[in-house]
DNA sequence: GAGAAACGATAACATATGTTATCAAGTTCA
DNA sequence: TGAACTTGATAACATATGTTATCGTTTCTC
């Protein structure tokens, strides 16, 4: 959450790097569960290598939520702010490196960020992007077919269609495995590649 | 945005108070826009009769993001925030007698609550909820079929089902307006009522 | 009050998508 | 190495959904 901003808020250098010694490395195989549906999230998630989405199971078979990768940070935001169950479960793709901040080093951290003058701004446009970006989710799914989708993710974010298993991205873009298996063959007809 | 949690934070009363006078109140008929697609966003929106929606243009016909009735309060957030432009519409469905508090007002408001000691927490809870919020959307579109989604405004939001029209509802479902007839046809037949 | 526009239902047809089952290739792990 | 699991493709069939067109009713507008 916050410190995917460090670029554009130079300060929050400062304070990140002073708490850096009290994450804990972990490597962690593919298929770790690192935060599980239910449960009230403890730490903050940072990614050196590797890679981790976020799913909610329904009826038996798991519809994934979000995708990230190297030098990503992550939480079940509602869960960790608000201390309540996290909807869903943080679960390693690939074997892959893993910095936890404990929780209450992050509430420390944020409290003395808290002190900078413009601490308030900062957390209104990074919140306000954050949102945009999930309301973008929602905005495409009501308003793209899931092969546009599917080019969508082809486009801009290659990297999942290269090392994310096919069936969490059926599940992302809303299709069964099998449906997107068909977009996959029917585009490849439609485009030729010599 | 803000003024939602006006109950859950009542410290809040004070500031909101001082800045009543600085609203415009207008009455507006319905299908009055805002604040249009692609301007920046320069007033908060309270709405104290009346519903109305935002909503983005895809290619001649819109799509409905979201519902707001009586005591809600909006704004296009990334744009207000990020003074960049919205990517979408924001529109009266009904008449309606609207309040709009100018950005610079809301600014200052905001400034002054900055000094609230824990302001930044009150932004973090409340940035977590609206996120969670939006991530719920994106969650029901992934796992529900149309016809549950239906259901669920039906037993969870009931006013909106009642109050608007129909093909608003539909792109906010995510289907055509003639396939959310059916849906209703098809509910009506399975439930008769005496 | 009359014409226009908005709203909603329905039909008929085409297309998209889900489900289940099967097969093949790769990977993991004991 | 071999069995079990994972991943992905494909076929066949059933169902869901989109599109276009028509109709009747209501609501708006002048």
């Amino acid at each position: 959450m916050f410190f995917h901003f460090k670029d554009r808020f130079p300060k929050l250098n400062t304070y990140w790097d002073k708490y850096l010694p009290f994450q804990k490395r972990v490597e962690a195989p593919a298929k770790t569960v690192l935060l599980e549906e239910g449960k009230i999230s403890q730490h903050y998630i940072f990614i050196e290598k590797g890679c981790v989405r976020t799913f909610f199971n329904n009826n038996g078979d798991d519809k994934t939520v979000q995708f990230f990768f190297e030098n990503e940070g992550l939480s079940s935001f509602d869960s960790f702010i608000n201390n309540v169950p996290s909807t869903f479960t943080i679960e390693t793709i690939e074997p892959s490196v893993i910095y936890l901040l404990p929780k209450q080093h992050v509430l420390r951290l944020m409290d003395e960020l808290s002190h900078e003058p413009d601490f308030a701004q900062m957390i209104l446009q990074m919140t306000a992007r954050r949102q945009m970006h999930y309301i973008n989710e929602f905005v495409s799914i009501i308003r793209d077919t899931p092969e546009q989708r599917y080019q969508l993710l082809l486009s801009e974010r290659p990297h999942i269609v290269q090392r994310v298993p096919q069936h969490y991205i059926a599940s992302y873009l809303g299709v069964s495995k099998v449906h997107l298996s068909r977009i996959k063959s029917k585009l490849a007809k439609g485009k030729p590649h010599f």
